[in-house]
DNA sequence: TATCCGTGGTG
DNA sequence: TCACCAAGGAT
């Protein structure tokens, strides 16, 4: 297997033993007080690492105080409305972990006599739970050893052993639940999952981590190299923004097509395009007859004729395209002209290929 | 594999 | 102001 070789090379000259110790002494000694800490019932472990989901410990506090008192176990959520769940989850978000939870709590009443699984593959089984749930559940209450890899997980692991592989790719956690595998103590599972999220937490946090604090300074090989800033590695998925235009082909009474230049500086800077107005700017009243005021033009909107997509790095635009024509007005605009369709018969084309681009080299 | 699912905090 | 999140999982 790949990964194993891997594995192994990453942890060949790495202190197990001494970062295994550290880091759980540390966890014992300060570990914050939660609710969901008083005891290792695996119900209340279920609960609260379902609602920890991307969700933070001081929004989920009061909210699983409060589902516990109203559902104290297994048999009493399994006997609950699920209008009732809802609205005790209501302003937690992902709204479907409490559905799922829910179900997944009937199938151990059913199924198990109301006993959460101690086992991966039954537990791994039900629904909502998924391969980080389960190792916390396994590890934090039944003192199981198997990793709980998370964000905390991946974010401390990739500083202390100085791994760069991409967390935001899926195939990525495997690897580090094959870390943890390894290094996970046998003795205290519990305290050295918990120990990896408590760190990342209050220490190895992802802007400014405190390492003048961290129990396991003497083993961070990011610390060693001073670039425990530049780890983890995680290619920002930002989803490009959409903005909706009008792109008008505004014809005058020559039959001319106005385009505009674009500001010299910022995104393709001094390029002209054909006049685009942002959908928002557009009031909906004037239209069709709508006065150009920034060119001195009053037009009248046409037919729509189509739409164009065009996708940036970091944003879209998605601009409708629409005939205007020209009904008084004198065209004012240092930036700004009347241009022959029949001159720009070798330039990109926007009107008649949806592929090509808005905006006009020149 | 990429997207979607919610909310409130933050630099 | 606003992108980026914070103890993921389902599809």
């Amino acid at each position: 297997m790949k990964n194993k070789e891997r594995i192994e090379t990453i942890l060949e000259y790495f202190n197990a033993e001494s970062f295994r110790d550290d880091l759980i002494r540390w966890f014992k000694e300060e570990q914050r007080l939660l609710p969901w800490r008083e005891n290792q019932d695996p119900y209340r472990v279920w609960v609260s690492e379902i609602m920890l989901q991307q969700t933070r410990v001081d929004t989920v506090i009061p909210y699983f105080n409060y589902f516990l008192e109203k559902f104290p176990n297994p048999q009493a959520l399994a006997d609950a409305e699920e209008q009732e769940v809802l609205k005790a989850w209501e302003g937690l978000g992902y709204y479907s972990r409490a559905r799922n939870l829910q179900n997944a709590v009937r199938e151990v009443v059913e199924e198990y006599g109301g006993v959460v699984p101690d086992n991966p593959e039954e537990l791994g089984k039900l629904k909502g739970v998924g391969p980080y749930t389960k190792g916390a559940i396994l590890s934090i209450a039944y003192d199981t050893p198997e990793p709980a890899v998370d964000g905390n997980v991946m974010r401390v692991l990739s500083r202390i052993l100085h791994v760069e592989d991409d967390i935001s790719k899926q195939s990525t956690r495997k690897l580090f639940e094959g870390l943890v595998g390894f290094l996970v103590s046998r003795h205290d599972p519990s305290s050295f999952n918990q120990g990896l999220m408590e760190l990342g937490a209050l220490i190895c946090t992802p802007k400014t981590p405190s390492c003048m604090l961290c129990p396991v300074q003497n083993n961070c090989r990011a610390f060693e190299q001073g670039i425990e800033t530049e780890l983890p590695i995680k290619s920002s998925k930002k989803k490009q923004k959409k903005s909706p235009y009008l792109l008008l082909l505004v014809q005058n009474e020559k039959g001319e097509v106005l385009i505009e230049k674009r500001p010299e500086s910022g995104l393709l800077a001094s390029l002209w395009q054909y006049p685009m107005v942002p959908l928002e700017d557009i009031d909906k009243e004037t239209a069709p007859h709508w006065f150009f005021g920034e060119y001195g033009l009053k037009i009248e909107l046409g037919e729509p004729i189509t739409d164009i997509r065009h996708v940036f790095s970091h944003l879209i635009w998605e601009m409708g395209v629409v005939r205007a024509t020209v009904k008084d007005g004198e065209l004012d605009h240092d930036r700004a002209r009347f241009i022959n369709p029949t001159d720009m018969s070798d330039l990109p084309f926007p009107v008649s290929h949806q592929k090509a681009h808005p905006y006009i080299s020149q």
